[in-house]
DNA sequence: AACTGTAAACTTTTT
DNA sequence: GTTTACAGTT
C-alpha cells in the first residue's frame, strides 16, 4: 500500500513540472485520481526549500496525520537526496494545526491555553447537559441532531450570536439557545468541540491583529491538500493566512468530493479563481495509477454526475484486468468470493498489504472479518478511532483529562463513581448544584463537601480521597524529578491506570471481556510509550510529563480510522471508502453495490447526495492499480433481518466493454432451506401491495423497464403512477382486502 | 448504592 | 445484531 504514485520514477509531466516550479502566486492543481498528486506537493515543497525559502515558513495541510506523516516523510526524502534539510517544515492536518494555534493563542479567544478537545461522546453529555439547562425535553430535543446543527453552524462559521441573530421560527430560536448553553458548558469547562478548533482559530485572525500578523509573517508559503473537502471556516483561516503574500496552493479534485455531509464546501475550490483571480490552474488529467479498463470503467460512471466540469482523465498504461462485477447470493458467499480472490492473487505474488476490501458503512466489515479469519488470511480494518472510544480507554483517558484540566465536568463525571466507590447519583447530582452555586469546577467542588451539606458519610470520605489522588498526580506530572527522566509519559499513564483503580476493577473478574479491557489498558500504556518516543522537541527546552500529557491526550483526540493503515503490516486492509481516500492499492474490492447501500438509503432521494454517492464510488474504483473486484449480494442481513436487494445502479451505469459481469448464482436458484415468501414474489398486475404512505391497493398495469419501471396502482385514496424501484411496494397475498383499515 | 435483566433504539460516512 | 436506557431487585 502507498500513498500517491511513485510509478513514474523521475520523469514528470509538462503539466506536473509547472505545478512544481510553480513558486509565488495563488495555484490551483486539479488531480485526478494517480495523477501524481502527492509527487507534485513533495517535489514542489523540496523545490522551494531548494530555492532558498526557508522550511519554517512553509504550511502544508491534508486531511489525515497518516496522510501528513506520509508527507513528510516523503518531502524529506527529496531533501536528503539533495543534501538539504527541512528542519521546520510544518506538515500538519487542518485540525491539528489549529490546536497548536488555541495552544499559543487561546487565551485569547476561548480564554485558556490548556483547553480539552471533546469527542463526538463528550459533545453529547454537554449537548445533553445544555438541553436540559434550557428547560428542554431531551426526547423531543435529540443531542445528535442538535449538535449536527450546531456543527454545521460551525463550519460555515456563524457563532451562537450570528446564529440567535439569524433565528426567525421557533426551531431555530430553540437550538440558537440550546447552542449558547453549549457553549457555556464549553467554556467553563475548559474544553472544545471538534468544529470549535477551526472556527476560533478563524475567529482569531479576524479579532486579533497581532495573531493574524504572527501568523502571515511565519507561513509564507500554504499549501492545503484534497481541498475540495475542506469547509468555509477552513477556507476564512486559509484565506485569511495567505491574504497578503498570496502564496496559496491549493490540490484538489471536485470529483472525489466526498464530505459534503460534514460540511465541507465544494465550492471553495469550483471558486478558487474567483477568489484568487490571478490563481494559476494546471489541471493533472493523466492517470499513472490504474490500468486502462480501470481507469475507463471509473472514467464512465463519473460521467452520470451532471454539476461537474467534464475533465478528461485517460492513462498510457495498458489495458489489463477487466474488472469483475461479481453478484453472490447472501453476504456470507460475497466474503468467501473476496478471501478466494485474495487468495488467488496472493498465488500471483500480489503482496497482501496491496490489497484492500472497501465498503460503504462499518458494519460490512464484521461478515468479511470472520471469512478472513476463517481462511487464516491476516488482516487489518481502519479504524483507528474505535479503540479510543472503549469504554474503559475512555475511562483511563478521563482521569488523564482531569489530571491536566480540572475544569473537565465531562471527564469528571465519568469516572467519579468508575471504579464504583460508593459515590451514587444523588451525591453527584448534589454535588454538581454545589459547584453551580459556588462557581466552581466539580473536582474544586469536593472541598466544599461536608456533612452538614447533606452529603452521606461515606461519599464524603470518598470524594475526598479522590480529590487528593487527583492533586497528587497534578504534583507529580509538574515535579523537577520527572521532567527529565525517560519513559515520563508512559510513566504517568501507566501510574493513573494503576492508581485510579481501573486496574484492579477490570481484574476483580475472570469474564473475558474484562481480560480484553485490561490489555487494552495495556496497549494505551505502549501507546503512551510509542507516542513519547516518536515525539519532537527542542533540545534546551525539554516537556514536563504534564506537558506530554497535554499532546497526547490531542493525538489521541485527533486520530482518524486511515490513520491506523499500517503501510508496514503484510495485512489485507479493511476500510470504509471515506477512509481510503488518498491510498492506492494493487487490488480493490468493493463489496455491497447495491441500491440503498452503495447508494446509501440516505442518498437516494436527493440528486445531490446522489452524486456524493457516485463520487464515493468513483473514489473507491480509482483506488485500484491493476485489479478491481465489485460484489453485491441478492439479499442482505441487515440488523438482523435478511432482505432482497437490487443491484445498485452504478453497476448499470458502468457496465460496458471495460468491465466483465458475472452472476454467481442464477436469478431463479434460490436455496430451498430458504423458500421465498410471499414479499419476495414478483409485482404483477392484480398484485395486491402495500405502500407506507397510500396503504393497501392493486396494482393495474406495469411497465417494465431496464430503468425505472412504473406501475399503476389502485390505491383506496386513489390511482397513483409509482416508480417501482423507489416505491418500495410490499407485496401482500392476491386476497388481501384493500382500504385503508387492512391489516395484513 | 450497586448490580441485573429487559426494552428500545439504532448506523451512513468522520476530523 | 449491538448498544444504550431504565426499571426492578438486593
Amino acid at each position: 500500500m502507498n500513498m500517491g504514485t511513485d510509478a513514474q520514477a523521475n520523469t514528470l509531466t509538462t503539466a506536473q513540472i509547472e505545478a512544481v516550479e510553480h513558486m509565488n502566486g495563488p495555484l490551483l492543481v486539479l488531480a485526478g485520481p494517480g495523477s501524481g498528486k502527492t509527487t507534485v506537493v513533495t517535489k514542489r515543497i523540496a523545490n522551494l526549500i531548494a530555492k532558498g525559502v526557508p522550511p519554517w515558513q512553509i504550511l502544508a495541510l491534508t486531511f489525515t496525520n497518516k496522510a501528513a506523516k506520509e508527507m513528510r516523510e516523503r518531502v524529506f526524502n527529496v531533501l536528503d537526496s539533495q543534501g538539504l534539510h527541512g528542519r521546520g517544515l510544518t506538515v500538519s492536518t487542518f485540525h491539528a494545526f489549529c490546536a497548536r494555534v488555541l495552544r499559543d493563542w487561546g487565551d485569547r479567544i476561548i480564554g485558556t491555553t490548556t483547553f480539552t478537545i471533546y469527542d463526538t461522546a463528550d459533545q453529547r453529555s454537554a449537548a445533553k447537559a445544555a438541553i436540559r439547562a434550557c428547560n428542554l425535553n431531551d426526547s423531543n430535543w435529540k443531542p445528535a441532531s442538535v449538535l449536527s446543527v450546531i456543527s454545521s453552524a460551525k463550519n460555515k462559521l456563524i457563532d451562537v450570536d450570528t446564529f440567535q441573530n439569524e433565528a426567525s421560527d421557533f426551531y431555530a430560536k430553540s437550538i440558537g439557545k440550546i447552542y449558547r448553553a453549549y457553549e457555556n458548558i464549553l467554556r467553563g469547562n475548559d474544553a472544545v468541540d471538534f468544529d470549535d478548533l477551526l472556527l476560533k482559530t478563524a475567529q482569531l485572525l479576524f479579532r486579533d491583529e497581532e495573531v493574524k500578523q504572527s501568523l502571515q509573517d511565519r507561513y509564507q508559503y500554504l499549501m492545503i491538500d484534497e481541498y475540495q473537502d475542506t469547509n468555509h471556516t477552513q477556507f476564512v483561516i486559509a484565506d485569511n493566512i495567505a491574504k497578503n503574500h498570496r502564496n496559496i496552493c491549493v490540490v484538489g479534485d471536485p470529483d472525489q468530493s466526498v464530505y459534503a455531509w460534514r460540511g465541507a464546501d465544494i465550492s471553495n475550490i469550483l471558486d478558487f479563481e474567483e477568489q484568487y483571480n490571478d490563481a494559476t490552474i494546471v489541471p493533472l488529467g493523466r492517470n499513472f495509477r490504474s490500468t486502462g479498463h480501470i481507469v475507463a470503467t471509473a472514467a464512465k460512471l463519473i460521467e452520470y454526475n451532471s454539476q461537474r466540469k467534464d475533465k478528461k482523465l485517460y492513462t498510457e498504461l495498458e489495458d489489463g484486468h477487466m474488472p469483475t462485477i461479481l453478484s453472490l447470493e447472501g453476504e456470507r458467499e460475497e466474503a468467501e468470493a473476496i478471501t478466494n480472490e485474495v487468495l488467488r492473487l496472493r498465488g500471483e505474488g500480489v503482496l497482501l498489504k496491496e490489497m484492500a476490501v472497501l465498503y460503504r458503512v462499518n458494519a460490512l466489515s464484521r461478515v468479511l472479518e470472520d471469512a478472513f479469519r476463517t481462511e487464516g488470511i491476516p488482516y487489518v480494518v481502519a479504524r483507528g478511532t474505535a479503540f479510543y472510544a472503549r469504554q474503559e480507554i475512555k475511562q483511563a483517558l478521563s482521569y488523564l483529562r482531569l489530571l491536566v484540566n480540572p475544569k473537565d465536568d465531562v471527564a469528571f463525571i465519568r469516572i467519579i463513581n468508575t471504579p464504583t466507590r460508593g459515590i451514587g447519583a444523588t451525591s453527584i447530582n448534589k454535588l454538581e448544584q454545589l459547584a453551580q452555586t459556588y462557581g466552581l469546577s466539580m473536582l474544586d467542588a469536593i472541598s466544599e463537601v461536608s456533612k452538614e451539606r447533606g452529603f452521606t458519610a461515606r461519599s464524603v470520605t470518598s470524594m475526598k480521597k479522590f480529590a487528593t489522588t487527583c492533586h497528587q498526580w497534578q504534583v507529580d506530572g509538574r515535579s523537577e524529578e520527572s521532567l527529565t527522566a525517560a519513559g515520563s509519559l508512559a510513566d504517568l499513564v501507566e501510574r493513573v491506570v494503576r492508581e485510579s483503580g481501573l486496574e484492579q476493577f477490570y481484574s476483580k473478574n475472570a469474564a473475558e471481556d474484562d481480560l480484553e479491557r485490561l490489555e487494552n489498558l495495556e496497549e494505551l500504556i505502549s501507546a503512551a510509550s510509542e507516542f513519547e518516543e516518536r515525539i519532537e522537541f527542542e533540545e534546551d527546552n525539554p516537556p514536563t510529563p504534564l506537558h506530554m500529557l497535554f499532546s497526547f491526550l490531542e493525538h489521541v483526540a485527533l486520530v482518524s480510522d486511515a490513520d491506523a493503515v499500517d503501510p508496514e503490516n503484510g495485512a489485507v486492509t479493511l476500510m470504509t471508502l471515506h477512509a481510503a481516500k488518498g491510498l492506492e492499492f494493487d487490488f480493490v474490492a468493493i463489496a455491497g453495490l447495491e441500491e440503498g447501500l452503495l447508494p446509501h438509503e440516505r442518498s437516494l432521494f436527493d440528486d445531490t447526495q446522489m452524486e456524493e454517492e457516485r463520487r464515493l464510488c468513483y473514489v473507491g474504483i480509482t483506488r485500484a492499480r491493476k485489479h478491481l473486484l465489485l460484489t453485491n449480494t441478492r439479499r442482505r442481513t441487515q440488523r438482523g433481518m435478511s432482505n432482497r436487494t437490487m443491484g445498485s445502479r452504478f453497476i448499470r451505469e458502468m457496465s460496458g466493454t471495460s468491465v466483465h459481469e458475472e452472476v454467481a448464482i442464477e436469478p431463479w436458484d434460490i436455496p430451498d432451506a430458504d423458500p421465498p415468501s410471499p414479499c419476495e414474489q414478483e409485482i404483477t398486475t392484480g398484485s395486491v401491495v402495500r405502500h407506507k404512505r397510500f396503504g393497501v391497493g392493486k396494482v393495474q398495469r406495469i411497465i417494465r423497464r431496464t430503468r425505472g419501471s412504473t406501475v399503476t396502482v389502485h390505491f383506496d385514496g386513489g390511482v397513483k403512477h409509482l416508480v417501482l424501484e423507489y416505491a418500495k411496494l410490499e407485496l401482500l397475498p392476491p386476497n388481501t382486502s384493500t382500504g385503508p383499515n387492512a391489516i395484513y
